[in-house]
DNA sequence: ACTCCACAGGAAAATTGGGGTA
DNA sequence: TACCCCAATTTTCCTGTGGAGT
């Protein structure tokens, strides 16, 4: 008896497979970024004739084609040239330092086997890189995905350096092409290096659901017979998407996790239910994994905020939340922070969407906020819950020996 | 009109923790 | 091992504030 045996999908047969919907895929097409596309092709073409070419800055929210489009540009542009050029494409969220850039630089453009990981002193690599780059007359290109994280880490000096290779060195061209969401990305450069910076910049506005159903329509016709789903489910996944700041990714996100859910359904279409409850679960997905990754003293801070909002339903407060979280903490063995952190804490939640908070003043009894969560408190509560250190206090809850309520 | 609560949130001092170095 | 350095985190101290109570 083979377990798979009951998730025969005989209602719903791919014609192709469900990658074209993930995030790794490349698609070669682009609607609605042929303008970005040019303009693109435009200020790298003076590299076909071997000169340099303009720095560019692509500005757009997250989900709005910016690295699926340098990625298709850069693929294209070394196919014309594919023995003058490289292509080095760098995320800055995992290489911040200029050292961690330089290795990685060197190592696409020269071959890993020759630069270590480690031992060398920067200025060796840069040399390294320089010497490397002139000797093989190659161009390079240097793509920084989310560049702000560099300027913000180290205020770009690593920025600086970079500038300096494709600056500097004759005989060598090359360009930076940097990709923010920030869009004040500019103004906050360090004044030297936005000097050197003589740049084009590109602008990814965000899609509108007709635009995005222009980008989900041709994957899905790839991948499912026109009989298999619903034409409005197609448009409600890109209605949602827009809604969210004209994120291309959610709205394809949202389509591979409902034809997932009637696939494990065995239903036969996708419809617009499928939509909804792939937005729930993606949902639910983000909350947990935010919730995974905050530090011990905010989980014990949300819930603070979920049990004080069920002792009192609308009126959670700065003071009360920090009161049962003084407690919380006792319970676990925790030294409490300051009721100041506490304070930060919560504005952090809030940015993370997970509680909302409106300033309010209650005149003689003071200014506060007041602090409602949302969503699902009972699955926030297990999540938070799930941490290591917080074991002891879920077990407390469950024996309910738990009184809250006293002195606050 | 004036007071004063219960905080917000800025600034600076203090603590902590990881790493280097003599 | 003892010491120092640096950065990040946290505490301490602070000033500011909308409006119910008086």
């Amino acid at each position: 008896m083979n377990p798979f045996d009951r998730y025969q999908f005989e209602s719903l047969s791919l014609k192709g497979d469900l990658s074209i919907l993930s995030a790794t895929h490349e698609p070669d097409n682009f609607p609605h970024r042929e303008e970005q596309i040019s303009r693109m092709a435009d200020a790298m073409s003076s590299l076909l004739m071997g000169m340099k070419s303009t720095h560019l800055i692509l500005y757009g929210k997250t989900g709005t084609g910016k690295t699926s489009v340098t990625k298709f540009v850069t693929s294209k542009l070394s196919e014309k040239i594919p023995d003058r050029i490289r292509v080095c494409y760098i995320n800055c969220q995992n290489y911040d330092s200029p050292y961690s850039i330089m290795v990685n630089i060197a190592r696409t453009v020269l071959g890993p086997e020759r630069i270590p990981q480690m031992g060398w002193t920067l200025d060796r690599i840069y040399e390294y890189l320089v010497d490397g780059l002139k000797g093989c007359q190659k161009n390079i290109i240097i793509v920084l995905d989310e560049v702000d994280k560099l300027v913000e880490k180290n205020g770009g000096d690593s920025l600086y350096l970079l500038l300096k290779i494709t600056d500097e060195s004759q005989g060598i061209s090359g360009s930076i092409i940097g990709i923010t969401n920030d869009t004040s990305f500019y103004e906050k450069l360090d004044p030297r290096v936005r000097s050197r910076l003589n740049k084009e910049s590109i602008v990814f506005p965000p899609y509108n659901s007709e635009q995005l159903r222009d980008i989900l329509l041709p994957r899905i016709k790839a991948i499912l017979p026109e009989d298999y789903y619903d034409e409005s489910a197609v448009n409600l996944c890109a209605a949602i998407g827009a809604q969210e700041h004209g994120d291309a990714r959610k709205a394809i996100d949202l389509m591979r996790v409902a034809i997932e859910l009637t696939m494990r359904d065995s239903a036969k279409k996708i419809t617009n239910d499928y939509v909804y409850k792939a937005r729930d679960n993606l949902e639910i997905d983000i909350m947990r994994e935010t919730i995974k990754t905050l530090p011990t003293h905010s989980k014990i801070v949300l819930l603070s905020v979920i049990l004080c909002g069920e002792i009192h339903p609308n009126s959670a407060t700065t003071g009360e939340v920090s009161a049962i979280y003084n407690k919380l903490c006792k319970q676990v063995g925790i030294t409490p922070l300051t009721q100041r952190r506490i304070s930060d804490y919560l504005s952090d939640l809030e940015d993370f969407g997970l509680i909302s908070t409106t300033l309010k003043s209650l005149g003689r009894y003071g200014r506060t906020r007041l602090i409602r969560i949302t969503g699902r408190e009972n699955d926030m509560k297990r999540y938070a819950l799930e941490d290591q250190d917080l074991k002891t206090l879920s077990e407390i809850k469950q024996n309910r020996q738990y009184k809250l309520d006293e002195n606050l």
